[in-house]
DNA sequence: TTTTCAGCTTGACACAAGTCATTGGATGCC
DNA sequence: GGCATCCAATGACTTGTGTCAAGCTGAAAA
C-alpha cells in the first residue's frame, strides 16, 4: 500500500465525479497547495458532534459514517459518505458546531481544506457554489423521505429499503450480489432507526424468505424484485 | 382587506428579514418587476407534489405547511413557513418534481418569482447564493435532528417539542401563551409523526397536568419549564 | 489447546402506540 | 327547527417493536 499522502488534485482519481469538478483550474491548484491529505484506520473518528469545524473533508478513498448520538447515547446514522464526496460543510456553511460524528468504515484517505479557503472559493465561483446548493437540495429532500418513512413505514419496510438504500451508496461486489460494505448489525439497526435485535430477526426472516443470503458481515441480495416490493418502492 | 396584488419589494414589510435583504438594489428591481403576488385562502394548494416547479414562492403574509403524502396517503408535515420565507427552491435547485405539497394554513398573500429570473440572480449574486446556502443548511441540519427524535424518542416528548418548535416558528398571540396558529389534531398528529388519536389523548394528559389549556383549536402554554423537561431538550 | 470477549442470535415478555368503533360537540346548510 | 358533516374525545382492543436475559459463535489471545 503506497498511497501518497498529498496527491495532486489534478490527478485525484474523483476529479471527475466531485463536486470540485465544478471548480475551475485556477481554483483547484490552490485548492492543491493548501490541503492536507490523512489516513484514518477503520473506526477511527475524523471530527466530532460538538466540535467546531475548520473547514470541509473530501474523501479519497474509502467509506465513512455520520452518527448522531441521542439524549440516551444510541447512535443514529444519517449518511453514508463514499469516494468523491465531500463533508463536514453543514456546519460550516451555517457556521455551527458539528451536529454529527464522522467515522471511518473502513480504512479511508481523505483531504482536509481549509475553512477560508473553501468559502472564498465558494463566494468567487458561482458554477462551484451552484453545485454546492445543488447537494444541499439532494441531501435535505432525502432527508424529509426518510423523515416520511421513519414515521409512516414499519420497520420491515425500512429494513428493505436500508439495504437498497446501501446498495445505491456503496455498490456492490463483482459477484453482482454482496453488499460491498461490512458494517454491523448495530450499525443496520441504526441506519434503520430501530433495535438491533429487531434489525437481526427481520434479516434472518428475509434470508428464510429467500431475499438475501447472510455470511458474517457480508450481505448478497438475492430476489431483487421481492426486496423492493417489501420495500413498498414501486416508482 | 385591501392587500395591493403587487406590491412593491422595496417596502415589502419582509424585505429585512427575507432571503432578498442580501440581494442588491439592482436585482431586487428585476424581481419586482418579474413577480405576480397572489392570494390564496386557508386551505388552497399553493404547488401540489409530483408537479414541475416554475419559479419559487415568497410569502409575503400568512402561513404555509409543506407535506409529503405517504404510500398509504396519511400526509407528514415535513415543514412550516411563515412570512418571509421562501419555498419551493428545493426542486429549483435540484431540477426536480415538487416532493412536498404546500398548502395555506391561514388566508395567505404570496410573491412568485420566476425560475429563469431567480437562478440567474443566484448564479450573479454571491451573497444572495451564500445566503440560499445558510438556509439549506439549516434546514438540513433540522431535517436530521427530526431523524434522530423520530427514531429514539417517545411520542409523548415528540410532541412536547412539536409545541416548543410551533412556538419557535409562529411565536404566540398578545396574552404570551397561545399559539398564534390553528392546527387541526390531525395537523398536530402529522407534524409529530403520529396517530390523531395519540396526538389527541396526548394533548389530553398535557392539559391534566396543567401544562397546557385547550379550547377548541386554541393552544396555550402554561407551564414552559414543564414543556420543555417533557420535550427533553435541556441545553 | 483453552480462555476470553465482543458481537450475533433467539426467546420471553411488556408496553407504547396504532386501529377500530362510538359518542359528543360544534358549525353550517336546507 | 332538524339534518348533515366534520372534528374532537374516549374506550376497547390488538400488535409491532423495544427491552431484558440467556445462549451461541467465532476470532483473537494466552
Amino acid at each position: 500500500m503506497s498511497i501518497p499522502l498529498n496527491p495532486s488534485c489534478q490527478n485525484c482519481k474523483d476529479r471527475f465525479s466531485s463536486i470540485f469538478c465544478k471548480a475551475d483550474q485556477n481554483n483547484l491548484e490552490q485548492i492543491d497547495a493548501a490541503k492536507v491529505c490523512s489516513s484514518y484506520k477503520k473506526g477511527q473518528v475524523i471530527f466530532h458532534e460538538g466540535a467546531y469545524p475548520f473547514g470541509v473533508y473530501c474523501i479519497n478513498d474509502g467509506k465513512i459514517k455520520l452518527s448522531h448520538s441521542g439524549d440516551d447515547g444510541r447512535e443514529q446514522i444519517v449518511r453514508l459518505v463514499k469516494a468523491g464526496d465531500i463533508m463536514g460543510y453543514k456546519a460550516l456553511l451555517s457556521n455551527e458546531r458539528y451536529t454529527a460524528t464522522a467515522t471511518a468504515l473502513e480504512d479511508s484517505s481523505i483531504c482536509f481544506i481549509p475553512k477560508d479557503l473553501f468559502l472564498n472559493i465558494l463566494q468567487s465561483d458561482a458554477s462551484l457554489s451552484f453545485e454546492m446548493m445543488r447537494i444541499l437540495s439532494s441531501e435535505l429532500r432525502k432527508a424529509e423521505l426518510k423523515i416520511t418513512h421513519l414515521a409512516q413505514k414499519p420497520v420491515r419496510e425500512r429494513l428493505a429499503e436500508t439495504l437498497l438504500f446501501i446498495k445505491e451508496t456503496y455498490g456492490l461486489e463483482e459477484d453482482g450480489h454482496t453488499l460491498s460494505v461490512r458494517l454491523s448489525r448495530e450499525e443496520i439497526a441504526n441506519l434503520v432507526g430501530t433495535a438491533t435485535e429487531s434489525a437481526i430477526r427481520l434479516l434472518s426472516e428475509f434470508k428464510k424468505d429467500g431475499m438475501i443470503e447472510l455470511e458474517g458481515k457480508k450481505i448478497r441480495l438475492l430476489d431483487m424484485p421481492e426486496i423492493i416490493r417489501t420495500a413498498n418502492l414501486h416508482d
